[in-house]
DNA sequence: TATTGTTATACTCTATAACTATA
DNA sequence: TATAGTTATAGAGTATAACAATA
């Protein structure tokens, strides 16, 4: 299958479309080449919309991954839960403390191994999540309205291809 | 123009095809359908083969595009270099403070305003970079060869979209 | 008054190593 | 011995606010 990539349609407003801004002068020499230069000024564009979507329920990107996770497999451990985000456990502690000291969260003990917490939503963090998910649908369609629908698709399609399904060589 | 966007050939070595790892069983919910989601990914794989290729030599990608961007302007200002890098001023000092060091760069007096400093590679700082360089260009082949290099100035463009030319808004 | 570089400070995200309580 | 969660600690990376020197 192929997939046609559509330009964009001239100019959505006007000045908007110049691709310069105060360090207009200044060379950025091979820096413009690099897949990695435009991945990050992409990546902390899209965050910046992120959190001004979500910063009103004080979620950042990260948190937010988390509730989504563990609202799609409750009962989850902390391990499985770092791997899945791909944090280390003891950096996933801080962050599920964050979340349970919000009441979003809740660490419940396990049934069959007692070193284990199994991770569960709080009747407050599903009702929060609903609302994230909401917010960050909005999110979504406006950095995808910049795409349209095809080239969102071969976007998310080429990242992949740079992030080998996410294993851990 | 149209752009076409090749798949990629039918799994170039064998297991390395499969999309899942460590957490295959723990589903992600909505996070898998979000642009920014992959953008992270992508970055932190790219991020992560440009570490391993410069690592040799002490640079991040920060230091390393400061460098490129010194190198194509000597005699820059400070602010002018934070503002070509988006970085604040003062976030920009430790890092300069930290190149200063290692003897790659020098802050010079500027001859006509006495509170500016500007910059310039010093002779070990140009051979380092160009060292560096040759090292980036491997890692850029490198990921790049995902791609193949239709598809690889189709990824840019659609990134580009994403981060408003790199106006500050 | 405004700007340049600097400092002091703090916050986020992340990791490694070692500890504890289980298994 | 090995694993799950935790703690202590540290290091990038980044920012804001305030300051001295200079414009």
């Amino acid at each position: 299958m192929i997939t046609t990539v559509r330009r964009r349609a001239r100019a959505t407003a006007g000045p908007t479309a110049r691709g310069d801004g105060a360090g207009a002068t200044v060379g950025l020499g091979m820096l413009a080449e690099l897949i990695g230069y435009h991945v990050r000024l992409a990546q902390m564009a899209v965050f910046a919309d992120f959190e001004r979507a979500l910063g009103a329920l004080s979620l950042s990107p990260g948190l937010f991954g988390l509730l989504v996770i563990v609202e799609a497999n409750p009962g989850l451990r902390q391990t499985q839960l770092a791997d899945a985000a791909r944090l280390d456990r003891s950096t996933l502690v801080p962050a599920l403390d964050k979340l349970e000291s919000r009441d979003l969260v809740e660490r419940r003990a396990a049934p069959d191994d007692r070193r284990s917490n199994g991770l569960f939503l709080t009747a407050q963090g599903a009702t929060l999540l609903a609302q994230a998910k909401r917010a960050v649908r909005a999110h979504e369609k406006r950095i995808a309205a910049e795409l349209g629908e095809g080239d969102r698709a071969t976007l998310i399609e080429l990242l992949d291809r740079l992030a080998p399904g996410g294993r851990r060589p």
